[in-house]
DNA sequence: ACAACCGGGACAACCCGTTGCT
DNA sequence: AGCAACGGGTTGTCCCGGTTGT
């Protein structure tokens, strides 16, 4: 690898824990010389804008991410099990050391009103992706008679994703895990709920 | 009411929904202006500063929505219906038009995180206070009789609120109403298997 | 006259030679500042950005020395004398005290060839209107017989013109008042052909 | 030649339409890479500095054109062929396809009031060059008795010169070759009428 | 006394010409 | 010879206090 190449990379390893902290549009180009220990044209050198590099961090951490949920996807066998591992997985995200300040996808979701509207439409095709990867989990569950055939992929990805997306934000506003400890109960139980020998579930 | 508490309503009432959209810190003194019709010295004759008219403005917000809440509950008898009101009328926010931009209080729980502590501060209380609305009303419903004895209030404050607010961001997201339409059908079906067998149903 | 108004025309009149001096573009903020006695702040509450105060810098010289052609004009009573006149004012520009580095018309067509289009379109106005001063005073002197029939106004107002533009930048390259009076004293030869009752001449 | 002065020669070509295009000072290193294809380190390796390149190519837009004259002056025999050649030559600088932005000693003189104080220095050996070619084919015409005894050398430059820079910056301005055009006439004219009454004419 | 205006200066992002290291 | 890093300089925006006029 190139040394150009390794600077580019550790810039963005350095700066996404900063725009996912400060917010993509509140990180100022100083906090962003202090994290990376480059010089303002050092950074400019690898990155035309700041939002060009803020692009850049996001895609990496977004990117990182879900490679881990891939990951967990990948250990288990049953669409339940699948399901569940993904929960756990997102719950990591409260005290990720990697990428501290909660999940990139929501921040800029909620920041990104009227700032950079390329951002906003990455965070959209990530939320999409992740919302991908719980339907057709689902629907692979639904189809091998392991879920219960009402099971609605879109209707599970939704609810999985906003508890536990508001979770992580009552978490992180209180400082306590319990918030998500107890979304993660939930969840769980409603997976149970959709596995086809378990029988009744809410929908 | 003298006139210069009238200015001041006045000047909160507006700043309101700009704070809201484009952030508690992302909201320039120019667009304040702009929105309040005032000049600086205007508004600076009845706020010390911007972040003390961000504060209020939160406040009032804050309120505004409560007030509707505690309407919406007083309006229900049972437990159960109560519950559903508070949800339909936290979903009722994707599209109000006298505060757009979401939810103040997640949204400051999002954006706040090394912004003013002190807004950090009101936006716990304000979650604090809805928690407790939600919590108080299951542990009601559970005296009466009418929710099963192991419905957790805190478990339920947790998993409405989450579910609510992530709904709300996939919601505006997306710009989209069907995230926040699954979300509330799941939250009422939710609500629903902690009705006790008695057969009470919703108001 | 609000303070307001004057605080911008002192601006204006302070910043006009720096501008002449320096080029339209290549006057920095800082030697704006130094000249006007303002900060950054001052300067931009009365003129949106830099181009404007610019703008209204040219406007300005443009007026100041438009003023100074129309009195010597109406100072005279014959064509002749009435263009004589004109080149000498002209030929003032080379130490005029008030608005140093030459004539801002020629400067500004020279410079701007990339800049500022809209500076280049005042460039050319102002141009346009310096030659109608030249030709219509050639016309009159026509219509009345005191200039030859076959004097074209135009054909004079571009050499006119173009001799002396081109004697100031000779005299301020060299530092030298002699290639500016040469020129005055062509010019003035020049003007005489043109008398009618002195006969023979250059067209 | 070797391979550095041939990379330093090409250097120097491409630059120089664009340091007379943009001016000595506007002209960006990122428009000099653009326009050499080179790198900014292969730019510094064969001149210091930015000033060093703009001298470089001022020096050779100017032996360029200077090289134009000595072969229009060969190319007549009689003094007034001479100088309507040289006359002729210098209104080729308007569409000049090698040096596009008119006149670079022009442009210098204009440019450089308080840039570099070298390159000035430079215009004015240029301009003086140029003057001396004129004028010492009116001295040598004079002594020829092909011109009038009175023709002054040293007027007879500088309005042929003011008047050339003058139209160039008119034509340049409006885009239009007329202003031009009524220059070249005018000194066409104005060169005839120092011819002496043996009735030489135009070679 | 009060509201509006004006000015201040720190800071924003970004680009510049330049030098060193590979 | 070229890429990487530097840091000062650019314009422009920021929020806020002092001053002025009513």
């Amino acid at each position: 690898m190139p040394k150009g190449e390794q600077t580019r990379q550790r810039i963005v390893e350095r700066a996404a824990p900063i725009f996912n902290t400060l917010g993509y549009s509140g990180a100022s180009l100083a906090a962003l010389i202090d994290a990376t220990g480059l010089e303002k044209g050092g950074i400019y050198n690898h990155f035309a804008s700041k939002e060009a590099l803020a692009l850049a961090a996001f895609d990496y951490a977004v990117q990182e991410i879900g490679r881990r949920y891939l990951e967990a996807v990948r250990a288990r066998r049953t669409a339940a099990g699948k399901l569940v591992a993904l929960v756990e997985v997102f719950a990591e995200q409260l005290d990720a050391p990697w990428l501290p300040g909660g999940c990139p996808v929501g921040n800029t979701a909620i920041e990104s009103d009227d700032t950079s509207p390329t951002l906003r439409e990455r965070a959209r095709a990530a939320m999409t992706s992740w919302h991908r990867l719980i339907g057709s989990t689902v629907k692979q569950g639904v189809r091998s008679g392991e879920l219960v055939a009402y099971a609605d992929p879109y209707a599970v990805a939704t609810i999985v994703t906003a508890t536990l997306e508001g979770a992580l934000m009552l978490s992180r506003l209180y400082d306590d895990r319990v918030y998500m400890e107890r979304a993660v109960a939930h969840l769980t139980a409603y997976i149970r709920t959709l596995q086809a020998t378990t029988g009744v579930g809410l929908a």
